[in-house]
DNA sequence: ACCTAGGTGATAATTATTACCATCTAGTTA
DNA sequence: TAACTAGATGGTAATAATTATCACCTAGGT
């Protein structure tokens, strides 16, 4: 099994070249190339530590003093909705704990954020023979699968035909 | 690969183990045995949806109506220190956000909540032939490892030498 | 039956995020 | 190029989860 960091390098090219399809995406995204946005997709880009909002917020403001925190938050979702960009916390916004302390695994639904447990015993032997990796001594791992639920896939559908007729 | 939701029948005598050893554990864990963290725990185990505190708190209002949400929350979170419990929401705080869109995975300090990205191809050919689990239709996965940074380590073993002293 | 370290309840404080709305502007149209 | 408008933004208020505080209580030991 090959664990590995990611290699810092590699960013800059990623970045670059990311960036300079960022318009184009917007567009077919349907959505306005705004200097807000080519702000925060850059401080975005620019980071390899998984930044908070309000880190981004702090960059950004640099170039872009009058810019509000309010349109961080908002357009970081925007990005995620229209896959530039990732929210590594899927469910950050209440704790969610968990009576069964054997390693298992989660599928979640991204919408209306139901969690089930899921068993993958090859993934459970993952960490074996790797107590850490550069400056990080191991503990346990989980794998979380994004999913969406039946009832979110059917409501999802009726959106879109909704949009479709007006 | 196997992939499979977790058979919900194992549950019960799980939880009638779990529960049978809980006043053991926690004089383990030097923690005193409450009326209130045993209805906690019950709670917790007979739940196989990775539930709020305001949901578990709900539940054990019905037959202890005068317990607090602090002592829920504060409770909760005792009982992932000594390994009673498990905390879906690691990173559940603040929303955390990566300009890193390809498959990849994260390694994260428990303790200071720095996260690192790791490649594991295997890991991103997971999901390859499985379009479906039960009513979830998997869109990605990511495997999310716990970890200590040195840094963390260090801070550990100061505190536990300190404790030691005194 | 005490004693006391630690636990609890009630409530205030904190903090991240979202809602709201007046104003502005990117991108389209004529 | 000028006008138009759907959507974006800034400023701020509202919301909601969690944590802090502290007086009182009690589990577990003497
Ligand atoms: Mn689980
Ligand atoms: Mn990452
Ligand atoms: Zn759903
Ligand atoms: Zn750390």
């Amino acid at each position: 099994m090959e664990l590995q960091l990611v290699n810092e390098r590699r960013r800059g090219p990623y970045a670059a070249k990311r960036l300079s399809e960022f318009a184009e995406r917007c567009r077919k995204g349907g959505l306005a190339v705004t200097p807000q946005r080519l702000a925060i997709i850059k401080v975005l880009l620019d980071s390899g530590d998984h930044p908070r909002a309000d880190a981004i917020f702090a960059a950004v403001r640099l170039q872009h003093p009058h810019i509000s925190l309010a349109t961080v938050h908002r357009t970081l979702e925007t990005l995620c909705d229209i896959g530039e960009a990732r929210k590594v916390t899927l469910l950050h916004d209440v704790a969610r704990y968990d009576g069964n302390v054997e390693p298992h695994h989660h599928v979640l639904c991204v919408r209306c954020k139901r969690v089930h447990d899921i068993e993958i015993p090859e993934v459970d032997k993952l960490l074996e023979g790797t107590p850490s990796l550069g400056e990080f001594s191991l503990l346990r791992c989980s794998l979380e699968i994004a999913a969406l639920c039946k009832r979110c896939q059917l409501a999802e559908k009726r959106r879109r035909a909704q949009r479709h007729t007006t």
